[in-house]
DNA sequence: AAGAAAATGTTATTTTTTAACATTGCCTTC
DNA sequence: GAAGGCAATGTTAAAAAATAACATTTTCTT
């Protein structure tokens, strides 16, 4: 890297670098700066702003949780939310549809709730709200931004939470709920066993699919949210098996 | 809230949004929308960027952290960086200067450690690295955002490393380091129990005071990296207790 | 309904960005 | 060491975006 983008960078390191200022103090024309700060940029290393740039801020979401915030994943999460009573403590699993309703409790931020995570999105959503966040230990794996492993389980025996709020990569209406991580099912696994309800939120998509591992069966889960997507038999065969089933308009 | 501003919010859900078609979009000229995205801008819930905003990027930084980390603490951070082994493991603690240290390590982005922290600042610095990294679990403070309590200091045990790396508050040459949160200092101590190295990196200013707890004593302490501003005599202090003492010249 | 206040629109001006092309300096190759 | 090519930087003009100042409309109050 040349050295003045090094330099760029150094500049960087307290705060915004204006375009004017900087090609004075780097003894280049603005034209030059402009290249040097486009090509940080496309690297991901600052963000270009107004007059001048910052330091690339560190999105703690995954390169894929943009596209996969759907408004039919909000609705789905705004519709669980409404059950959420003050104080209530809940446990966020990993995932962009959990995500979504991170994003909807630190949006309406009124709700003083106590939320265990192990995604650092969801983290990060919360951590300015009302909320208090507990993260759970364990290995930051790179592309998910989640912690799992061993010590993400035995941390979470520590706790007892009035919720489990999750998604899922799979569902058969016969029989559970899959994802396609062996090591997201251990720990949705464990965290079924320390909450008083467990809700599924996922749109109607993932029915009538498997995946690599069934985390939960019927019978762990208390409350679905889904859209109306979900074809009757499906939704039948929850409210058989005692689940309650909330659906959401497709249009919302 | 005004409505149209709430609509803005969800808009940013999935990515940038741009002033021109927002505007055409919302049905309003584009210099009401330029007034919506000023006033949310300073509510700190966008950011605004060339022809447009994105959402709010959550910096996992303290507001504090930017003013803080000083040149000189870079240097400092890169002295003691020259010291760290491939394949080694280091516990980064929370502060300023680890920080910078977890940045150092972060641009150099060679050397395959596996870092543990509990703090949130140095995980989201070095996430994309070529570094493993390991958090703590516990609660997440939102002032400082770092792990700490019970939880956290119960994963400490889990772990071993070769390195330990923290900054302190405070510092006498003939007795030791201080940090003025309590919390912080239990993790501090426990964290001297796994590392088979203490370093600890801080501007000179820091000797001569006290704070709160002592974290350290002198010979709990392997290395001290610090800037020529220390007194000789605290310099020799440290020596004969057998601490080995690094000092970085004061203008790089 | 009158008037005040807030919100929005309009226009002109300034600033910033882009694009296209000119110049410089460095490196290769003969 | 000179010719030529290539990359880096500079210059200028045009486009785009942001700002400021003021006009208009809407909303709310009384």
């Amino acid at each position: 890297m040349h050295q003045r983008q090094r330099k760029i960078l150094d500049m960087l390191q307290r705060g915004k670098v204006l375009i004017r200022e900087a090609a004075a103090e780097l003894g280049v024309t603005e034209m030059t700066l402009r290249r040097d700060l486009k090509l940080l940029e496309e690297r991901k290393l600052i963000l270009c702003v107004k007059g001048g740039a910052i330091p690339y801020p560190a999105k703690y979401e995954p390169e894929s949780a943009a596209a996969e915030l759907t408004d039919c994943k909000f609705a789905i999460a705004n519709a669980l939310f409404q059950r959420i009573m003050p104080a209530e403590s809940i446990f966020i699993s990993a995932g962009t549809t959990s995500l979504a309703f991170a994003k909807i409790v630190a949006r309406y931020n009124r709700l003083p709730l106590t939320v265990i995570t192990n995604s650092l999105p969801a983290a990060s959503t919360l951590f300015r709200s009302c909320c208090k966040v507990i993260l759970l230990g364990g290995e930051l794996r790179s592309s998910s931004l989640d912690l799992v492993g061993p010590i993400a389980e035995k941390n979470l025996e520590e706790y007892h939470v009035d919720w489990l709020i999750s998604g899922c990569d799979a569902a058969l209406s016969d029989y559970g709920f899959y994802t396609s991580d062996i090591s997201v099912s251990n720990l949705e696994k464990k965290s079924l066993g320390i909450a008083s309800n467990a809700a599924i939120i996922t749109d109607s998509s993932k029915f009538g699919r498997r995946a690599l591992t069934r985390f939960a069966t019927l019978s762990d889960i208390d409350l679905l949210v889904t859209d109306e997507g979900i074809s009757p038999e499906d939704a039948r065969n929850l409210t058989a098996s005692g689940l309650e089933v909330i659906t959401i308009p497709s249009g919302s």
